[in-house]
DNA sequence: ATTGACCCTCCCCTTACAGGAAGCATTATA
DNA sequence: TATAATGCTTCCTGTAAGGGGAGGGTCAAT
């Protein structure tokens, strides 16, 4: 039987870390002496502990460790969760890659002492009248992450229906304020005839900007938008949308080329 | 003035965010209506929001951002701070990188049916009678990260004093738990002769295994070491302590040789 | 005048502990 | 044996960057 201190000193977890894990059931000691509450824990234990320490490594949570360790056992188990941290930290590594190389671009800028919110001055802004369409749209709460996934039932519909599009798919924005979780978009097809499901698309003038480039860029472009409204004494007259005119599937993030229109007047 | 729904819209940050920027005091709505405590933001705060959300994006705390922002005039700052950024996300990089490694290996193992833990089994314990040496030591609370350093004084002064080591470095560990910010360590060098500053380093009956690899495999060593020590019956006598076969300095990181000792009895 | 959308503050929750206080228990030393 | 030094306990607070929700006041349009 060792005590805390004895535990902590062989297995390099400290006291606090051994008292926690004992808290949130991770690793409770083998003996607790009810008259003063000391922790007795086994030297086998101690196996325990280097194997939670190895999990702990590879960047697995406090929580899914338990769950691997209640089923130690099932190597099945072990095996996948193992397979899915490679999976993720190959994600993470590709994430951190391609941020350092945007970093980079902007270290550049820096030294040529640029500044690095000057791709605002690039946006150009045009104000155009835009075609009315037949619509066939669907609006919905979702969630930001997984915008495109909504736009299969409208491309099946499409499809099964033997609709015709006249031109690009396109996202009417009608939320009130930004909740990722829970956005109110209506998303849209243009179709060359109108049908008892379609309805009047007629958004009239609009102030217009086009992005290239990644979704992320997307608040810059509305920024400058309204910057501009603002300076020209427009006002929003209905809910800006968006014109895909790339294929998200086949373009890479960085090549998409998305239009925002406003409504204005 | 935009209210701060507006602004979520644009700047694409949720109202929580907002909110909680006031109030760390990194974006201060530029008014505030004092009968009803509502937030108005200028159109110009937006691309502070954007710049916020830019730095943001290359991982900069919050805290780091708005230092930036108090001192966006001067460049020199950004600029340093882009550079370390740039650092920082290398080394996650290539730390990512290593544990990836790791990861897979054990992976494999895995899908050969073998335990991740079995190179514990690989550990081999050796009884030695270890030599008596004068050593040159020095007792200190220590950061473990910053272990090494502390040999430094103890090499400067075998340098300057013409001593002559005559085993290799190594570290007593007086600790009674394991505190890594304020470890009892007493590093210690064996000289060929004795002065008035040298004291007799006389272990005696030892168990010993040897590290080949990463200091973060330390415990399973000391674990081994345990478990064998209740298995044969026998009692650690004094401090363990590790003899470093290899130039930390030199070796590669999965290439140390380190020797531990238990003195038993 | 009412209603629904919008805004406010306040409190608790998240991870994986660290730091410290206050108070027993055990062990070492004088 | 008395005292001091450790060692152990619980409990409280704090971390970063907000999310979730309660309870209640306010605004704009009908």
């Amino acid at each position: 039987m060792l005590t805390i201190g004895e535990f902590s000193k062989i297995s390099h977890l400290t006291l606090k870390t051994l008292r926690y894990y004992d808290e949130i059931g991770l690793l409770k000691p083998a003996f607790i002496d009810a008259k003063n509450n000391y922790r007795y824990y086994n030297i086998s234990q101690l196996e325990t502990a280097l194997l939670i320490a190895r999990l702990k490594s590879y960047l697995f949570s406090l929580e899914e460790i338990k769950v691997i360790l209640a089923n130690w056992e099932n190597t099945e188990l072990l095996n996948s969760k193992m397979k899915a941290k490679q999976e993720n930290l190959t994600q993470q590594i590709t994430f951190y890659s391609s941020l350092l190389k945007k970093l980079k671009i902007d270290i550049q800028l820096l030294d040529e002492e640029e500044n690095i919110m000057g791709y605002l001055d690039q946006i150009e802004i045009k104000v155009v009248d835009h075609l009315t369409y037949h619509i066939l749209s669907q609006r919905k709460q979702m969630n930001t992450a997984d915008f495109l996934l909504h736009f299969n039932e409208l491309f099946s519909k499409i499809l099964f229906e033997n609709l015709s599009p006249i031109a690009k798919p396109l996202a009417i924005f009608h939320s009130s304020e930004y909740e990722p979780e829970n956005y109110d978009v209506e998303i849209a097809i243009p179709l060359a005839m109108a049908t008892n499901k379609t309805k009047v698309f007629n958004p009239g003038l609009c102030a217009m900007a086009t992005l290239i480039g990644s979704y992320d860029d997307l608040p810059s472009i509305h920024t400058k938008l309204h910057v501009w409204l603002a300076e020209n004494n427009y006002k929003l007259n209905s809910a800006p949308f968006e014109v895909y005119q790339t294929d998200p599937y086949s373009t890479p993030e960085e090549n998409n080329i998305i239009e925002v229109y406003f409504p204005i007047k």
